[in-house]
DNA sequence: TGTACATCAGTGAACGCGCGTTCACTGATGTAC
DNA sequence: TGTACATCAGTGAACGCGCGTTCACTGATGTAC
């Protein structure tokens, strides 16, 4: 880790906002808390104090904007959480002339897609049971799944139907094994790794080998 | 989290281990820190000092057996690692009179099997980049995956052949997979999971769908 | 058999660090009269 | 138009904490002679 500054102030060049704009810092904050989350290797790594450094304020000040460095990361967390679904969802409206399996492949890749551009996000998003704003019975991540679902289904890959909150258990095997490709290609960087869509396809299309189905 | 005793030194009633014993700390050490991962949620929550305490021993007592928290650490990851390698092939030897479809999937379900029942230590193995002892071109993982590999092939289910470091692509598909749902289930407990059988099979009867084979 | 010495296993006390958080304060800007 | 006051946006200084690490030390046990 490269050195860092001490100073315990904010940047002596700084300026309050003006009246009215003290709203301001809030976003500067989320920005610096995500900046420091997307180049550090996970939420430990993210401090108060290195924040506030980050936005050029003293410590104190992120108090006038969040109870504590929770409600800080909870801020991050939906404003990825929106980034996400987004671009899942421009993923799969852009494939409208495409079958059900096409489509779902976007989606497939477009999640990986996400999850290597943002590895430090990705993180946040489904990491460790710490993740902030996380209620056992709530389930942020939801409207991403439903769309996954739903192209899964599309795809004629669901015969059994939904399961508990909805979703087929079809769709949560798709899901568990994108967030594998994501995680460990992520954290084994110097593993020999196919391109990711060698990955997907392999998933998509696994033969059916010498097996029968389970009878269980 | 529980307030912890600040307590400075060892337990008071500890005794020397006699000489020529030393060695035997290093051990209790060890079992110490996989105490303190399995029960944490992270390397971060292991502490050298938090190590100590729970060997009832001084701080700097840790120094006669590691040269610092890391290689502390690099112990555990071996130790878990031969665990983890030892259950899988218990799986697989114990299935001799199975198919390959069959003998895959007690491979699948012992590998999830130890993640459920070892969340920390899973974590320690398969967790973030910084996990200790990871050289970017040697894999301490590569045993297992070469296990998993094997019953793949058996199972009919690699018809492209192998990749890179003699794994094929698909193998890499199923222990992403697998990989996903331990630590999906693990971080996101509030979930409505089905049962891990249940998964493990709609993820190896993935039935094709109305797609074709992706061309490219 | 006695005694000086070496070695082993471990501790006492302290260091400087960054951390989250609290309290009282400052200085600029707007508003009431 | 002037002036007293309220409010807003933020800071200065300090707190106690656990951390990793270092240095000098202790007390028991074995070994050489």
């Amino acid at each position: 880790m490269a050195t860092m500054t001490t100073r315990t102030t904010g940047a002596p060049g700084r300026r309050p906002n003006r009246r009215g704009e003290g709203a301001l810092l809030r976003g500067e904050l989320v920005a610096a808390a995500s900046a420091l989350l997307e180049e550090g290797e996970g939420e430990q790594s993210l401090s108060l104090r290195a924040v506030a450094r980050r936005a050029g304020v003293a410590p104190q000040s992120v108090y006038l904007h969040f109870a504590d460095v929770r409600a800080l990361l909870v801020a991050v967390y939906e404003a990825r959480f929106g980034e996400l679904l987004a671009t899942l969802e421009n993923a799969g409206g852009g494939g409208d002339g495409l079958d059900g399996r096409a489509r779902l492949r976007a989606l497939c890749l477009a999640y990986c897609g996400y999850g290597q551009a943002h590895p430090g996000h990705y993180r946040v998003l489904f990491g460790t049971a710490g993740s902030p704003g996380w209620e056992p019975d709530q389930m942020a991540g939801l409207p991403a799944l439903a769309l996954l679902d739903e192209a899964v289904r599309a795809a004629g890959r669901a015969p059994g139907g939904a399961g508990a909150v909805g979703i087929a258990p079809e769709t949560l095997g798709v899901w568990a094994a994108l967030h594998g490709l994501v995680t460990l290609r992520r954290d084994r960087p110097g593993f020999p790794w196919p391109p990711v869509e060698v990955l997907v396809d392999a998933l998509l299309d696994a033969p059916a080998g010498d097996g029968v189905r389970a009878a269980s």
